[in-house]
DNA sequence: GCCAACGTTGGC
DNA sequence: GCCAACGTTGGC
């Protein structure tokens, strides 16, 4: 199993409401790197940190499971979406989602607390200029955040 | 609202 | 293929 990290606005989608919805597809994302870790590097049972970002106190919130394979994001065919691409066809999807399942709502870890955590200082999110939407997390880090951050 | 960092676009 | 201009992200 490999472990990630999923940015989402909480205006957007919140834990709360994937937590009401059950699973969701991860649309919007709009920047290849990201795009090709869902399509390369994401496997269904994968987990995931699900990250509050663009919001006062952003950080991370709950976790959530890859519960299906990237496939086409509806929203670039969607002219009324604001994800719409206009360069994206359904014979040439060039945006892709998986599907996520909501795991659990956890205690809320503000960034500035992760942040604080030496063992934590080569996260890809906390590195400067940092603004992927998706970016893996090592299992030590997994290990770090569950152990001593999320149960004491 | 500001601004640093970064990705994308498009002229050449 | 370079690179300046522009748009976006996202913390503060």
């Amino acid at each position: 199993m490999r472990y990630w990290l999923m940015k989402s606005e909480p205006d957007e989608v919140s834990i709360d409401d994937l937590a009401a919805r059950r699973t969701v597809p991860w649309f919007g994302v709009r920047n290849y790197q990201a795009r090709n870790f869902m399509r390369d590097g994401m496997r269904v049972g994968d987990r995931a940190f699900f990250y509050h970002s663009g919001c006062a106190t952003p950080g991370i919130a709950g976790i959530c499971e890859v519960c299906a394979p990237a496939h086409p994001d509806d929203t670039q065919f969607d002219p009324a979406s604001p994800y719409h691409d206009p360069r994206a066809s359904r014979e040439n999807p060039r945006w892709l989602c998986v599907d996520v399942a909501f795991v659990e709502k956890t205690r809320f870890l503000p960034l500035s607390l992760l942040r604080a955590q030496a063992p934590l200082a080569g996260m890809a999110i906390l590195q400067r200029g940092n603004r992927l939407s998706i970016t893996p997390v090592s299992a030590a880090e997994w290990l770090f955040i569950n152990d001593h951050l999320l149960r004491d």
